[in-house]
DNA sequence: CGGGATCCGCTGAGATACTG
DNA sequence: CAGTATCTCAGCGGATCCCG
């Protein structure tokens, strides 16, 4: 089924008002961290201490807060192990893996391209 | 040409690095106004006020920087008729018509999903 | 009409230190 | 190891004034 830009976008219209719950998750899964944190996650169950040296960059206060809004928004599973020493593993749920079906063409997109947009 | 999530994944590997072109468009475009300009302008050209009025919430200051980091980008094109009064019209270059082919499943997939995510 | 420039208050990001 | 607590400071958003 092919569906035309001006379709969708109808389809779409009310992400332009104010307080549409779409924009909520928009800005959630499309923030700075939100985006790395799920594309780490795409690869497979990470831990935290995975998370936090492969997202370079993100302080631990970023990343507690991505995680538990992730979590949150039903897109991350937290699984926390009772041991010593502790150990907590974040996964996507299934419907994070749908999401990031979405997500993976438009960041590739983006890498492919990036270079030469920056560099002008 | 189907690809798995691994080998997109691979691909854009470079993502993790601090400093990475990509993570600097990923930013703008994945920005909170950036995605709505964006999106308003796959519906075709648009005047300043009319962004102003579809992207509500947007202050004048935030849709001006948005528009100048799109245009710096390559995303989008400015185009300003020599009259009186004065217009101004924006509208996507073929490189953001191509992004925007990537991002509107995205848009469509959260908006589907939104209410239910936001409401647990 | 379509902005640019500036000041200013406030939120939220980031670094650091500490804890179960 | 997996976070939380605290502090600081940059950046967003608002208001205002101005210009082409």
């Amino acid at each position: 089924m092919v569906v035309s830009l001006a379709e969708i976008r109808e389809r779409s219209g009310e992400v332009f008002m104010e307080g549409c719950p779409t924009r909520v998750v928009l800005d959630h899964i499309m923030s700075k961290w939100g985006v790395l944190v799920l594309l780490a996650l795409t690869d497979g169950t990470r831990r935290w201490g995975e998370l936090r040296r492969e997202v370079q960059g993100v302080s631990e206060k970023m990343l507690a807060s991505t995680l538990r809004t992730l979590e949150a928004d039903g897109l991350v599973a937290r699984t926390s192990y009772p041991e010593v020493p502790p150990r907590v593993e974040y996964a996507l749920t299934p419907l994070g893996e749908e999401l990031m079906e979405r997500m993976m063409p438009l960041v590739e997109w983006v890498a492919a391209r990036a270079s030469g947009i920056i560099s002008r």
